[in-house]
DNA sequence: GTTTAGATTGTACTTATTACAATATTGTAG
DNA sequence: CTACAATATTGTAATAAGTACAATCTAAAC
């Protein structure tokens, strides 16, 4: 909105300008929420995190520039069991491991060769997901403790 | 429903008593059809095949079903770029090919020491799916034509 | 300051899926 | 065989995520 504001966002503001995306200041606070809070969020999380200091924010805003970011190469779209769409940013090649439990998207180093393939069996490969399901360290040692104290 | 029919689905009939599902006449067309037709539907394309010879089918029924399949083991769940979920039996371990001009989904052969891993940095793992997405070789080879007759 | 392209907003709509209650089918015990 | 209980199926209504679209707003170029 202000020159001020957008300086504190000159980062993300050059991104969005390399990517010959205009840098709006719903754009701006979209690309920053996904930038500071690293934990996949839905568009939901964003729009109901963000609305909270910009109160005239609307769903199809946010909706939109998930789309034009995914669509320019800044994010890619998660998908887990639940019919929610969920964010990250791309940069390092990594796994997903998404929790049944808790639905947290944790992220999983893995070096695996697969990553730098641009096709397979003839087919042009755009993009790679390799997606752990199942029970994080976390709600593992939770459920322990409740076992523990049963017996 | 008839004594017959059932015989013509043994095979199915044991999968699913084995997982101790009561193998109902439309369970078996459910399960008959994925294991006829590998080609990852979804459940509007069970729907619709099934019921143009059980025009009484519910969609409410494949819903559930696939979900107790699903809960059960027998199948698995893909998610795609798209909305829609769509199935495959769970057999040997591969990976996924989703083409975002066709959608289909097509079965990549890759052997990965990941399939065998059942836990990964703390986090117990139930189920591993990879997936690349692009463009497949038949559709890509489509393209190359197109582009050749305009020159 | 006007113009104009593009961005945002709010509403209506779509699509996939689930909740739920009524009905139907099955398997079992008398 | 018949009655009963348990489970499955069905159809409708509801939900949830996302998209279409038209009106309004913004910014930056002239
Ligand atoms: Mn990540
Ligand atoms: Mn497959
Ligand atoms: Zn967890
Ligand atoms: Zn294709």
């Amino acid at each position: 909105m202000t020159d001020r504001h957008y300086g504190v966002h000159g980062e993300f503001r050059d991104l969005l300008c390399s990517k010959n995306i205009k840098p709006s200041y719903q754009r701006l606070l979209i690309l920053e929420y996904i930038m500071k809070n690293k934990n996949h969020p839905s568009a939901e999380i964003i729009f109901k995190n963000i609305s909270r200091s910009v109160p005239t924010l609307s769903r199809t805003t946010v909706y939109n520039n998930l789309n034009i970011f995914v669509r320019k190469g800044i994010l890619s779209s998660i998908k887990t069991n639940k019919s929610e769409t969920r964010y990250d940013i791309i940069e390092i090649p990594h796994a997903h491991f998404y929790c049944l439990q808790c639905k947290r998207i944790i992220d999983v180093d893995l070096k695996i060769p697969l990553y730098r393939k641009n096709s397979i069996q003839g087919h042009k490969i755009e993009e790679v997901q390799v997606q752990f399901r199942g029970t994080c360290r976390n709600c593992f040692n939770k459920k322990e403790k409740k076992t523990k104290n049963v017996l």
